[in-house]
DNA sequence: CAGTGTTTTTTCGAGGCTCGAAAAAATAAG
DNA sequence: CTTATTTTTTCGAGCCTCGAAAAAACACTG
C-alpha cells in the first residue's frame, strides 16, 4: 500500500535528484541542474551547497570551463570521486572478473581470473568470489571504508530481491545467496544481478539518445540472454531476474536445450545449438558444455564461404530469434535491440532470416523500421552496468538516506 | 527527466493519497487512514476536512457505526457519490454498452445495444458510440455537468496514450481516435483502453487479496485477450495497449489466424480456431467471422461426452495457451491467472492439455502452484475496469489537481 | 446519573522546506 | 573604469507536516 510523504522526505528526494542530475550530465552548473529538476535557483543553491559541505560533490575550477558568453561564469559541479567506492564482481563462464570503481565512475584497479566453474563445488565457487573480492579490499591504495557496495553479476536467474543466484548455466549448483555471503563476509551491502540485466543498464548509461525508454539488448552466447527496459525501468520476473528470452518456447517438442526441455529459442540460437546443427548432429543431441570463440568463428567464416550446413545453422538461429522476438513484441510491441556477445559479430549471418521470421509475426508491419546494434564485447558492459547499478545505489540510499519510495516493497528496479 | 517535487506537490499528492485509501478501503475513519498512509492524525483530520468541505468526502452517519469498543467512536469517511460521475462504454463484437457510475462507484444507469459491427462504417461505428454517450448525458435525472470522464473499452489494439483504437477483430476499420472524438464532441475528458487490461483492472478491485501485484487475466472468446499486471502495475505496450498474448507465435508457419499470419496462440484457441478444428476443417480454412455461444457450448458439451474431433479441439486449444503461458512464465515468471469469457466455461476441457504443456515450459517447474480462476462473464468485468480507471482518474487529476507525475512524462498506466 | 476511563478527532505552535525577489558575485564588452 | 549580463547566494514569506495537548464523544461503573 504506497505511503504518504512526509515533510522531511522532500529534501531526500530533492537530494537525490540532484545528485543524480549531476551523475547524468558530468558537470552541469548550478543552474542547469536547475532547469533539468524544474526546482528554483534558490533550491538547488541550498542542496548542493550541503552537497559539497560534505563531501559529496565538487565545484569545478573555474578555469576548467572555458566560458564565451558574458556574466559570470558557471561553476560545474561534479561528483567527488573519493566520496566512496563500489566493486563491480562479474561471475561468467570459466572467468571470474572484479573492478573497483570511484564514486565518480572510473576504474581504479581490476583483476580477472580463469576457472572452471562447472567443475568447482559449492564452496569452492564461493570462496573464489570471496577472496578475489577481499584482494581488491586489501589493496593498500584502496581506502576500505570508502567500499559502499558491492554488485555481483551472473550468468543466469537470480531472484527478484537481488539477493542469490537460483540458477545458472555455468555451475551445476543451485541457489547462491551470494549477495548475503559477501554482506557477512565484509560487512559491505551486496547485490546479485542478472548479467543482461546489466548490460541494459550499461547501454542506457552509454547511449542514453537510443537507448531510453524502451529496449532490448540480447546476449548471443554459449546460452541466449536478455535484458529489457521498459519505460525506462529494468523489467524483472516476479520472483527472479526474468527475461528468460532464451527459454521461450520457439518450436514445441522441438531440439533439445540446456535446460533439459525442448524446443527453446536457444536450443535453436545458442552458440551449442548453431554448432550442433553446424555438425548436423541431432536435435536430439546432448549440447556440449561449451564452444570457444575460436571455434564459432570458424564456424560463421565457413557459413559465409558455402551453403552448406554451417549456414542454415546460423539460419535457423535466425529464424528462432525471430519467432522469439516476434513473439516478444506481441507483447511490448517493437524496440529497439542490442545484439550483445561474440555471436554478434556474426549477426550477417543471423540478420536475414531473423527479419523474415519478425515479417511473419506481429513485429512484422514495423520490420523495417526495427533496427539492430552490434557489441560483440560483453564482458565491460556488465561491469559496467554493475558499477551504475552500485552508485545509483550510493547516490540514493547512502546520500540521500531515508524514505525512497518505500512502497511495502524492498526496492524498485530503476535502470 | 524526473523532475524535482515542489512544495505544494506534498499537499496534492497526500490528498490523492487520502481519496484513495478511502476508495480502497471503503468507509476507514480518520484513525485508519493515518494508519494506512503513515501520515499524521493531524495531517489526515486537515486534508480531510477539506475534501468533505468541498463536497469529495462525507462523513458517514455515527448510527451506521455500530461501535463495540470503549471511546470516542471512529467518524466513517466515504466519498460523496454526487461528487462526480463517470461513464464507461465497452464497445466489443456486436455489442455496445454504457453505463453511468456514480462517485462512490455505484452504477445508476445503463444501455446496452446490439450493432453489426463487422459490417458498419466507421461513421455508423462513431456515430454509434456518440448516440448512446448523448442519450445518457440528456437523461434528465444525470447532473451532466459532474460528469467528468468517459471511459471506452474495445477488444483490440489501443494507443499506449489511450487516446485511439489502432486495430481490432471487432471492425474493419482501424485508426478511431475515439478518445479525441467524444472529447471533442462533448467536452468530457475521455480515455480509450483495451477490454482486458480493463478486466485485469476490474479484478484488481474485486479480489485485491488474489490479484494484487502480479496476475494475469486471459479472456478466451472468439479471439484470445489478455490484461497483465506487474508489480501492482497494468503492463502495456511500448507504443500500444500491448500484451496481445493471442498473437505470441505457438507453432511458425502454423494455422492461419483471425490476424493473417501463422500459428498464433489465437489461431488454435480462439473460438473461431476450436470450432475449426472440432469441425475438422484444414489449418489454413478461413476464420469464421462469429461462433455464437450456444455453438460453442454445444461443442464443449460433445467433447465432453466423446472423445472425438471436438475433444481434441479443446485439447489442442489447451496445449497452444500452456506453452504461450509458459513462454510468457520464461520472462515475467508464473503468475496467478483468471480465465475470463464465455470459454472459461469449458475450462475443464482445456485445463489437462494446458498444464501438460506448460510443464514443458519454463513455468514447468511451479506447474502446480499455477492457480486458475475462471469468469465466463466479461462484460460487467470490463465494465467495471473502465469505471475504475476512470474514477481513479478523476480522484487523483480532478480532485488532487496538479504536478501528479513523479517523472517528466505524463504517467498514465496504473492499475 | 454523575464520574471516570478510553479512544478519536481537532487545535496550535514549532520546525522545515521551497519559492520569489533582491542582492551579491563574477565576468565580458565598451 | 563603467556598464551590461549572467550566475549564485541571501532572506523573508508562505505552506505543510508533526507532536503534544486539548476537546469531543462514547462506554463503563457504582
Amino acid at each position: 500500500m504506497s505511503v504518504g510523504i512526509r515533510h522531511d522526505d522532500l529534501r531526500r528526494r530533492n537530494r537525490a535528484m540532484v545528485i543524480s542530475a549531476v551523475r547524468r550530465a558530468g558537470q552541469p552548473s548550478r543552474t542547469e541542474i536547475a532547469a533539468t529538476t524544474g526546482l528554483s535557483h534558490s533550491t538547488i543553491s541550498a542542496i548542493s551547497s550541503d552537497l559539497i559541505q560534505e563531501g559529496i560533490l565538487t565545484e569545478s575550477k573555474a578555469s576548467e570551463t572555458v566560458s564565451l558568453k558574458r556574466g559570470r561564469p558557471q561553476v560545474g559541479l561534479s561528483l567527488n570521486p573519493e566520496a566512496a567506492a563500489v566493486l563491480a564482481v562479474v561471475l561468467s563462464l570459466n572467468s571470474l572478473s572484479v573492478a573497483v570503481i570511484d564514486y565518480a565512475g572510473q576504474v581504479i584497479a581490476e583483476e580477472q581470473r580463469r576457472l572452471d566453474t562447472l567443475t568447482m563445488s559449492r564452496d569452492e565457487l564461493i570462496g573464489e568470489c570471496v577472496a578475489i573480492v577481499r584482494r581488491r579490499l586489501e589493496d593498500p591504495d584502496l581506502d576500505v571504508q570508502s567500499v559502499a557496495r558491492i554488485a555481483l553479476a551472473i550468468q543466469g536467474i537470480t531472484d527478484s530481491h537481488a539477493r542469490a543466484m537460483l540458477w545458472s548455466p555455468i555451475t551445476p549448483q543451485t541457489n547462491i545467496a551470494f549477495a548475503d555471503i559477501l554482506e557477512r563476509e565484509f560487512g559491505i551491502p551486496a547485490i546479485m544481478e542478472n548479467d543482461c540485466n546489466m548490460m541494459a543498464v550499461a547501454l542506457r548509461w552509454r547511449d542514453p539518445d537510443r537507448y531510453r525508454d524502451d529496449f532490448i539488448a540480447i546476449l548471443l552466447s554459449h546460452g541466449i540472454g536478455m535484458g529489457l527496459v521498459l519505460k525506462g525501468e529494468l523489467f524483472t520476473g516476479t520472483h527472479s531476474s526474468g527475461g528468460e528470452f532464451g527459454h521461450m518456447i520457439h518450436r514445441p517438442g522441438g531440439a533439445l536445450c540446456r535446460c533439459g526441455r525442448r524446443g527453446c529459442v536457444e536450443a535453436y540460437a545458442g552458440n551449442y545449438a548453431i554448432w550442433r546443427n553446424a555438425r548436423q548432429l541431432s536435435e536430439n543431441a546432448e549440447p556440449v558444455a561449451d564452444v570457444s570463440d575460436a571455434e564459432m568463428r570458424a564456424l560463421a567464416t565457413r557459413a559465409r564461404e558455402t551453403d552448406g550446413p554451417e549456414r542454415e545453422a546460423y539460419r535457423k538461429a535466425g529464424e528462432a530469434l525471430g519467432f522469439g522476438l516476434g513473439s516478444l513484441f506481441a507483447l511490448i510491441d517493437p524496440a529497439p535491440v542490442a545484439m550483445v556477445g561474440a555471436s554478434a559479430a556474426a549477426f550477417d549471418l543471423i540478420e536475414p532470416a531473423l527479419r523474415e521470421a519478425i515479417a511473419q509475426t506481429a513485429g512484422g508491419q514495423h520490420s523495417d523500421s526495427i533496427s539492430f546494434d552490434t557489441e560483440p564485447n560483453e564482458l565491460p558492459l556488465i561491469r559496467e552496468g554493475c558499477a551504475m547499478r552500485a552508485l545509483s545505489f550510493v547516490d540514493q540510499e547512502i546520500f540521500a538516506p531515508g524514505a525512497q519510495g518505500k512502497s511495502g516493497t524492498i526496492r524498485k528496479h530503476v535502470a
